[in-house]
DNA sequence: TATTGACATAGGAAAACCCTATAGCAAAAG
DNA sequence: CTTTTGCTATAGGGTTTTCCTATGTCAATA
């Protein structure tokens, strides 16, 4: 460590650059000429070189300076460093323009079912160089793949042991009692949730289609029932949300699920939202990265877009969610 | 050069070493701790270098930074340049220790004569790591030896299109004629001077051993006696010094040289100096090194160990011979 | 001998650098 | 749900570095 913090002190990129100059003019005045400095300058800064290296680098006449060995050496390694810097600064450089490249992200069911087709379909027509990969699975899938480095960037309901993983919250949803319309004995508003809400105990008496217990959502369900002492009439676990809206569809029972997860069949007028009271149920999705992949400028515009739709659904139709405050 | 130019200014190996730690401690304050620098100060640092690469390096967040793609190549590219620059300086201040390492250098004749063994002991004495290669030549053959990088330092009595080469005097010489003491009508001195000069139009009546006229020392002759109005009597040119020598010692002739040519058959009493007038005929040696050829320590060292030899025998022997002022 | 060309030195002005103090903000803890 | 803690950003000031102009010195040349 002491060798390298020295060198950094002790040959400095423009020094070096100045010595190249003056070796290529051969002396210190027409150097400093071509400079734009004054020949005091750079007479100084070669001494000072020289007083740091502990080495004579040009011997000086009165017809100009002659290298020594050490100068020559310095000039031709000198060379190939600030080649290579400027190479970098040029390639990082690049790294500003149109993002572009591969990004792979993963969604939980629920959010995929509302941001897969919008952000692919904005994505493609805003940044047609990025090539999006969109998986879709539960959060423990999920922070596997971040493991694995199988994927960017994912978005989950739980985590657990966040050393390794960098994240922010994304948005909280409320969670709703999903019920087929005609299986209700209420009004449904314009939004499709019902005039009067219901307490949590009643969803002791509701048949419940629910996700198995591997599930973050079903955990956060399972926690809140306990909480307020009541246990859910869980009569089956699917694990896949299609299935589950299709049951609740045809009145075979209900479900727990946020209005993002079921937006198109409330839409329809299909399935209506019953807000829970005593407690509400929320949940929140986070954005994960890995702590130790690097974040590419592609993965960068895909995060903001998704922040853009889910601001744009929230804001257009309704979504019954709250965002934290952004850029 | 614009680009050259530029990066320099925007990329400086401080900012470089410093931005390598941050990417190891993965938090600016512990960061600037390990650097012992506040933590204010990174933190300008690495916005500033954001600023001038015009690219986002870290994400910063509330729980330390995380690296974009821009700043992975730049600490993976950095740790080389930072490598090289640290290397180069430990090779540079290496070339510092001991002189050595192959040195040639070529004298014409009369110096060697003088030089040779001595600077042969001395160094191998002093200086045993410098392997001294020493060649005789006439000027000429050394101006091109030197031309063709065949020797590092040489030294000679003319040099024309000094453009290439650097030089200095390296000491004014006197020339004598040179007499068999028992072929020279006049006394001589302690230090083998006879006691009267001569004018140099006497050298017309006198029958003179010289070079051939491709030799510096020979063209100075006939240049003094052009310019003086008289012609040299030149019975035999023989380009071998001691052969002059041994024909002056048999009385064949004379000759013109300085004393350091002819030190020990002087000194021995063989041969006498007869000084010469209206006008003394000098001449000056130069070390002369080609500008493009880089000054190796050691051939620094031989060149201030010759100045040394020098000195000690102008004084020590009473040289006949004027040296510039030395450090 | 005087002049020219080249490097070195001196002193001061401008810029860069780093520090302390403070603010803002998000995660963690009570 | 509020408080505390940990991390980064901003502001202002002092010190060091850098660069300039003016001047000195020395050697080569005319």
């Amino acid at each position: 460590m002491a060798g390298n913090d020295e060198a950094i002190d002790v040959l400095k990129l423009k020094q070096l650059s100045y010595f190249l100059t003056l070796a290529e003019y051969g002396s210190i005045s027409a150097a400093a000429n071509a400079l734009n400095i004054a020949q005091p300058s750079l007479s100084e800064n070669v001494a000072k070189l020289e007083r740091q290296l502990d080495v004579q680098l040009a011997i000086r006449g009165s017809r100009g300076i002659q290298m020594t060995e050490a100068g020559t050496m310095l000039v031709e390694r000198g060379r190939d460093i600030l080649g290579s810097v400027d190479q970098l600064v040029q390639d990082l450089r690049l790294l500003n323009g149109e993002p572009r490249g591969p990004v792979s992200i993963a969604f939980p069911p629920s959010i995929s079912m509302l941001l897969s087709v919008p952000l692919l379909e904005t994505i493609q027509f805003e940044h047609p160089d990025i090539r999006l990969h969109i998986a879709e699975a539960m959060s423990g899938d999920i922070l596997e793949w971040l493991a694995n480095d199988r994927i960017d960037v994912g978005w989950v309901y739980e985590i657990s042991d966040s050393t390794p993983y960098s994240f922010e919250p994304l948005l909280t949803e409320e969670l709703f009692l999903v019920a087929a319309r005609d299986n209700w004995d209420d009004e449904f508003g314009e939004d499709g949730v019902a005039l009067n809400p219901i307490p949590a105990t009643k969803l002791e008496e509701l048949p419940l289609v629910l996700t198995s217990p591997t599930h973050g959502a079903r955990k956060l369900q399972d926690k809140y029932a306990r909480s307020g002492g009541f246990s859910l009439n869980v009569v089956a676990t699917i694990d896949a949300l299609p299935h589950i809206v299709e049951m609740v569809s045809r009145a075979s029972g209900y479900s727990i699920l946020p209005h993002g997860a079921v937006i198109r069949e409330v839409e329809s007028g299909v399935l209506g939202l019953v807000r829970i009271e005593e407690p509400t149920i929320r949940h929140t999705a986070y954005m994960v990265r890995k702590r130790s992949r690097p974040v590419s400028n592609a993965s960068s515009v895909v995060e903001r877009t998704i922040h853009a739709i889910i601001r744009e659904l929230v804001d257009r139709y309704g979504i019954q969610a709250t965002l934290p405050e952004r850029e």
